[in-house]
DNA sequence: CCTTTGCTTGACACCGTGTAAAGTTGACAT
DNA sequence: ATGTCAACTTTACACGGTGTCAAGCAAAGG
């Protein structure tokens, strides 16, 4: 396994990107993967051993691409309440080039622990986002009365979660424009005094 | 299809009911709830085409006997911010328990066309219960500025969410009691004046 | 006693994941 | 030119879960 050509590697981590990209996630085979790789389906296994470990290689090159600790620099740079607004900004406006994947992720859940695993870590870093956001609320003395900072670190964390962003987005229609601007303006009405 | 025996099909119901709750939705075969059931596996589908079926029309059964309409019905006479708060207590009082359903459903939809659509249904019938409140809200003069009553229900919808319950339930582990009391806040506090 | 109803038994098709083994192709080494 | 090795292909198959099909069987009711 430690001998194969990394630019199929990384042919075959594009094509998975492509298509759950295009197809929010559902629907795709390991043979689809594989067409489009322009590779046999058997070579993707000589690769990934799994679909789940597929799937969570291709969430970390998708990272490296993005470079996602440098987007989500500018936040961890404010204070106060402009920086969960700017965390907000930051990571909703990642949501969408992950989805795809996320979405595969999350539908693998209940059948392979491997894909719950992989999930759990990759949401544990957003909720480390959301609590450092809410630390630097409460150090201005803006964290909102009766919240402790554990419990709006939870409820932000729901609130910016993939599940939440999808119903907003999909099922409700909203431009990923509104999407943020609204969610900034409820964490603020909810979160801050 | 027409000439079963009616408590072998409750019997199937509230087979799948059980496990569906002890299992948190996850992992239940149609040969477990067989023989949960105390019948052949193939006897179910003598009572239900599809597995899809046997959960939406568990759902619809569970809504018979927990009698729905009637838990519903306080939350119906209230006006204003007490309608809102009491449509959170009623509607969240009632997801525990159609929990396990709703997770299969759910994890079923990528997959299922009449899974998917069973599920979007059931959430419609919540919305309507959004709106409606939300319209107290605004008869009620109550409304927050900058938020239109679609957004609100929108909003209102996305927080009260089958996903979102789970989230803060299990991943965060609130009690049943702060799920409902937080979300009323941050209702009242995000979507009211 | 014979039919119908409601269920059982057992076999099988289909789909997607993952495994296994033999075969092909090209690069590079001697 | 020959041999070897690495990367990939081809073919076949096991497994688990859903759903189908057909034959059988037991009990109730004319």
């Amino acid at each position: 396994m430690s001998s194969e050509n990394p630019e199929t590697r990384e042919k075959i981590m594009r094509a998975t990107w492509d298509l759950l990209e295009r197809s929010s996630g559902a629907g795709v085979r390991m043979s689809d993967i594989a067409k489009a790789a322009g590779i046999s389906r058997q070579a993707v296994y000589l690769h990934f051993p799994t679909r789940a470990e597929l799937l969570t290689c291709t969430a970390r090159y998708m990272d490296d691409v993005h470079k996602v600790d440098e987007a989500l620099k500018a936040s961890r740079a404010a204070t106060g309440i402009e920086r969960l607004d700017l965390w907000i900004e930051a990571w909703g406006g990642y949501i969408p080039q992950i989805h795809g994947v996320g979405r595969a992720l999350i539908a693998m859940r209940d059948t392979d622990e491997a894909a719950a695993a992989a999930w759990t870590d990759r949401m544990q870093a957003v909720r480390h986002g959301c609590e450092a956001a809410i630390r630097a609320v409460e150090e201005a003395g803006r964290l909102k009365p009766g919240l402790t900072p554990a419990r709006a670190t939870d409820l932000l964390w729901a609130l910016v979660s993939v599940e939440m962003w999808e119903k907003l987005r999909f099922e409700c229609g909203w431009s990923q424009a509104d999407y943020i601007t609204t969610l900034q303006a409820m964490a603020r009405d909810s979160l801050t005094s």
